[in-house]
DNA sequence: AGTAGATACAACTAGCTAGTTGTGTTAGTG
DNA sequence: CACTAACACAACTAGCTAGTTGTATCTACT
């Protein structure tokens, strides 16, 4: 049971929403969804996404500089990997939220019908 | 145990990205912390966060839009509450994020120690 | 040393949006 | 019926940033 202070002091409130503006981009989420496989290189990323070497690259500099994955240098390449598995719970509950809101969709066009 | 598709397809990385788009104003993460507290008017979440009337009206337009409050009209006043209480999960969850990664930094402070 | 491949860095542009200003609109009140 | 209070809507501006283009760095190989 973490709790959080209430009501939220000014700067925590600033890093909680710059953490979430981190993962309000499509192409990153892409990126940590890939990486859900495991580590890998940024040809691999770049494959997995179909976006261009450089905004892959500067997409991940986005990430590691906010701690939500790690690189590690292998010979000429570069492998990143998730550093924060926080992430795929916000990802579980974002979907949770979505699933209520389409079931509340549903029921009010059965209730309808 | 409520599963995520995986790869995620690009529609459903469009809604999280959004999701979390809307979470990423400082404001509208005051204006839910407020409203923890309880449903509210625009004047009483004009006082908490400091804002003026149009902007603390804009940003709930937004929330409402994607579900995360609801708005219920009393007599000339308009209250709103939170709709969607995952919202405070992810902002939980978050800060756990945030509360390991300080954890972290204190570590390789004392080890240098 | 020279070359090729993998990645990062920098400058630029176009599109988005937070906040403001100004103006409706609706509901109570005398 | 004015008049006021509470709220929403619309237009505008300034600042941020995603993606591109161009280039630099770094490593392995011959």
């Amino acid at each position: 049971m973490t709790s959080v202070p209430h009501p939220l002091p000014d700067d925590l409130v600033e890093l909680i929403a710059r953490r979430f503006r981190v993962l309000s981009e499509p192409m990153r989420i892409k990126l940590l969804d890939r990486l859900r496989d495991g580590g890998a290189t940024v040809a691999e990323l770049q494959e997995a996404t179909g976006a261009s070497q450089q905004n892959v690259s500067k997409h991940l500099s986005v990430l590691l500089q906010f701690g939500l994955v790690a690189r590690r240098k292998e010979g000429n390449f570069a492998r990143y990997e998730i550093a924060d598995d926080s992430v795929f719970e916000l990802c579980e509950t974002v979907c949770g939220g979505l699933r209520r809101q389409l079931e509340e969709i549903e029921m009010l066009l059965e209730g309808g019908r």
